[in-house]
RNA sequence: UCCCCGGUAGCUCAGUUGGCAGAGCAGCCGGCUGUUAACCGGCGGGCCGGAGGUUCGAGUCCUCCCCGGGGAGCCA
């Protein structure tokens, strides 16, 4: 008999079917007992009887949470069961019976013991919703560039250059030379772009900052884009489609994980249906202390700034044109305002914060000359970069997404480090 | 780096004015024919984060340290 995924047992209703597990809870009512079985695709309950199997009926006793199975049974239609579907079991044979107890229980636990559990943790309810919601977005961003006709490019892990300065870096001893852990694929794209028009990629990025809260990850995912001849407009409506499409493809695709997660949909679809709101950076300031949050012309948005901003428009949120001053030196000068970046930050709506960073580039190589100086960037180590500025320069803009808060705002969990299998965070190296 | 909270059974926590170390869950034993984190009865289970101090007496008070969580700054 061909073994069946939980998530097809529709189709299969009437018939017996395998499935094979893990127990993930058991029930008894004296001469009735009830086997709780996850596969990865979902959870099943199955009823086991003296009658029908009383080897099964003694495994469904004596079998503890997480031992391995295989279990047959008719699959009925039963809308006393979770999942509208059940087993009635004539068959459970172990594939390994666990000889301690399983560490995470189906009470509550806390967060720490769960993060030194987290190898074991994912197989519990509510993280297996949480990282297929993951590999959907992952899978609308890359059909989303490749229905475009943009290349995924990829760009080097290990770096001998900081993007945004020194301090949030990684080092490491790379044969003798120092070297670094990327914290942003965007210069390497900026060069693949001239090559190939469009390009993306999504990659793991690295910044050593030491921040706890529920928005950082020392380690994350990055999906950046990087296109020639596209200019700062066009870049926020491409940002825009993207965020949109990711939206709504998880929706079309994972409806029934949101709902497990108890995030409704409709409330996502309504977020992005409308046009995103845009504003500059210093209407968005206005705004901001409208709002009650104490801030002053000049600075970045704290978290709580983006979260006034993010209640204020109740859907995604483009703040453009930042001060050059506080932004990298790679953004391009704004030609009505030279104080100011062609930049936008994207802010996600529900506090979820920024997902998007994004700006159109310098293309002169005077004013990347300047710029660098300016920010105290060693010229010689950016020379390959430089060299983009002097064969067939062209306006080009680009943009980084965080995978993991886009996850976290489309999943509607709290904290940031639910959306990745293994986090790590400032004081977590294990598991 | 700074601020706040916490560390007691495998897990989640309670522990009064400083006076015998507790509960629920998990585990084990028993009961129950439709359970929904099932329920009911019983049993075992402790370096109270570590070091030092105050005291007749410290889980409780003081000092230092370690670990974890939340937040700030910074960022996606």
């Amino acid at each position: 008999m061909n073994a069946v995924y939980i998530e097809e047992l529709a189709r299969h209703v009437g018939r017996e079917v395998l499935v094979q597990g893990w127990l993930y809870n058991k029930r008894s009512s004296g001469k009735v007992r009830f086997v709780i079985v996850r596969d990865g695709t979902g959870l099943v309950q199955g009823v086991v009887t003296p009658d029908a199997d009383p080897d099964a009926f003694a495994l469904a006793e004596r079998l503890p949470q997480e031992a391995s199975l295989r279990v047959w049974g008719t699959v009925r239609v039963d809308p006393r069961a979770p999942g509208g579907h059940e087993l009635s079991v004539t068959r459970i044979e172990p594939v390994h019976i666990p000889k301690e107890p399983f560490p995470i229980g189906l009470k509550e636990h806390g967060v720490g013991f769960l993060m030194d559990h987290r190898h074991l943790w994912i197989r519990m309810r509510r993280q297996a919703p949480i990282l297929r919601v993951r590999d959907a977005v992952l899978w609308a961003i890359r059909a989303f560039f490749h229905e475009r006709g943009y290349v995924a490019t990829e760009a080097p892990i290990v770096v001998g250059t900081a993007v945004e300065g020194t301090t949030t870096l990684f080092p490491l001893e790379y044969f003798g030379q120092p070297a670094y852990l990327s914290q942003s694929g965007q210069l390497y794209l900026e060069a693949t772009c001239m090559a190939l028009g469009k390009v993306y990629w999504i990659g793991p990025v690295f910044r050593a900052e030491k921040s706890k809260t529920r928005r950082h990850l020392t380690e994350f995912w990055m999906a950046e884009a990087e296109v020639a001849f596209l200019e700062h407009d066009g870049n926020l409506q491409l940002q825009e489609d993207l965020v949109r499409y990711i939206v709504e493809s998880v929706v079309a695709e994972r409806r029934r994980d949101l709902e497990e997660l108890e995030r409704d949909p409709e409330v996502l679809l309504a977020e992005v249906a409308a046009p995103f709101a845009r504003v500059t950076y210093r209407e968005a300031v206005d705004i901001v202390r409208a709002r009650g949050v104490a801030m002053e012309p000049g600075e970045d948005f704290g978290a709580p700034g983006e979260d006034a901003l993010s209640q204020h428009f109740g859907r995604p949120v483009f703040v453009e044109r930042f001060p050059a001053r506080i932004k990298p030196f790679y953004m391009k000068r704004d030609p009505e305002n030279p104080d100011l970046a062609l930049n936008a930050d994207l802010i996600a709506p529900e506090g979820y914060g920024e997902i998007i960073g994004g700006s159109q580039r310098v293309d002169s190589e005077e004013e990347l000359l300047r710029q660098l100086c300016e920010a105290n960037l060693p010229e010689e180590a950016y020379r390959w970069y430089m060299d983009l500025r002097r064969w067939g320069s062209v306006p080009h803009s680009g943009f980084g997404l965080g995978v993991e808060r886009v996850v976290a705002w489309v999943a509607g969990i709290p904290h940031i480090r639910e959306a990745i299998p293994f986090p790590r965070t400032l004081d977590r190296l294990y598991p």
